[in-house]
DNA sequence: ATGCCGAAACTTTTTCGA
C-alpha cells in the first residue's frame, strides 16, 4: 500500500498539480491539508475520474482537510472529542479527520501555526495536541497512521538555521513536548529520505528563493502504529512536486508499506 | 537548473502562513 501526506496549500488553486501528482505518484491513500475549501466545493468529481473516493472537512477560507482513497473510505470521523475551539472561536476549525482505508485507521491533520509565543494561537495550539492525544490514545488498539502538518519541527535538525528559530513556535520544548507525548502512545515517527541534501524537509518558503537554497523545515510527519512502522519498505519527500508552476509550498511524504 | 511569495475574500488591501 502506498500510502501519502501533502499540505497542497489551497486544493482549488492546487487541482492542476494534485491531478498530475495523482496520476504520476499513485497513492492508495492520501491526506490532504489546508485544503482551504468548504466540504461541498471539495473536487470530489474530479478526483473521482482517477478513481478516489473522497472525504473532505473545511469551512472555507482557511484550513481544511480530507483523505483520497481507493482501497476504502469507511468510518468517516471529523474533528476528535475534546477539540478546542480557535482563539475568539466558537467552533472547532477543520484540521482533523479521520477514516478507515486498507485496513488502516488513518488521520489527516492540519495543527494550528501558533503565531508566537506569548499569542493565544500559540496556547490554543498546545491545548490542540493536548486534546490530539487523548484521541488517539483510544484508537491505538488498531493500526493507525496519524499523517499531516504537525506545524513543529522535532529536532534542531529539521530547521535550516536553528539559530534563526530562537524564541520563535515551531521549536519549543513545549512543541516538541507534544509531540513526544504521541510517541509516548506506541506511535513511531516515519522519517522519510530527503531527495537532496542531507535533511528531509517538506516545506520551503515562497520567499526569497528559499526552495533553491533548500532552506526547509521538516513540519509534516508520518506518526504511525508500531505494527504499520514494521511495514514501511521505503518513505521519501517528492521534492518535485515543489518544483515547478505553481506549486505547494510543502512537499508530499510518500509511504510504502508491504503487507 | 528548482530560480527568488501566494491564496482568499465582507478584494482593489488585509489576513494568514512558519
Amino acid at each position: 500500500m502506498r500510502l501519502a501526506t501533502w499540505n497542497v496549500n489551497s486544493v482549488k488553486a492546487r487541482l492542476p498539480r494534485l491531478l498530475e501528482w495523482l496520476a504520476e505518484a499513485k497513492p492508495d491513500v492520501l491526506c490532504l491539508q489546508e485544503t482551504k475549501c468548504s466540504a461541498q466545493a471539495f473536487p470530489a468529481a474530479e478526483v473521482g475520474e482517477l478513481g478516489y473516493a473522497a472525504a473532505a472537512h473545511g469551512d472555507g477560507r482557511w484550513n481544511g482537510v480530507a483523505l483520497l482513497s481507493r482501497v476504502g473510505l469507511d468510518d468517516v470521523t471529523l474533528g476528535f472529542p475534546g477539540e478546542p475551539t480557535g482563539v475568539e472561536a466558537v467552533a472547532p476549525e477543520a484540521r482533523a479527520m479521520a477514516a478507515t482505508c486498507g485496513g488502516l485507521r488513518v488521520w489527516s491533520l492540519y495543527a494550528p501555526n501558533g503565531r508566537t509565543v506569548d499569542s493565544p494561537h500559540y496556547a490554543y495550539k498546545l491545548a490542540w495536541f493536548a486534546a490530539l492525544r487523548d484521541a488517539l490514545a483510544a484508537e491505538t488498539a488498531m493500526p493507525l497512521v496519524a499523517c499531516g502538518d504537525y506545524n513543529v519541527a522535532p529536532t534542531d535538525a529539521d530547521v535550516w538555521d536553528p539559530a534563526l528559530f530562537v524564541g520563535a513556535t515551531h521549536v519549543t520544548p513545549a512543541e516538541r513536548r507534544a509531540l513526544a507525548d504521541l510517541r509516548e502512545l506506541g506511535l513511531r515517527d516515519v522519517v522519510p529520505t530527503p531527495m537532496k541534501g542531507p535533511h528531509p524537509f517538506t516545506y520551503w518558503d515562497y520567499r526569497a528563493g528559499m526552495f533553491h537554497q533548500n532552506k526547509g523545515m521538516r513540519i509534516d510527519l508520518v506518526y504511525a502504529s508500531a505494527d504499520v512502522a514494521g511495514r514501511v519498505r521505503s518513505a521519501y519527500v517528492d521534492r518535485e512536486a515543489r518544483k515547478g508552476k505553481g506549486p505547494s509550498d510543502h512537499a508530499p511524504i510518500v509511504v510504502d508499506l508491504g503487507p
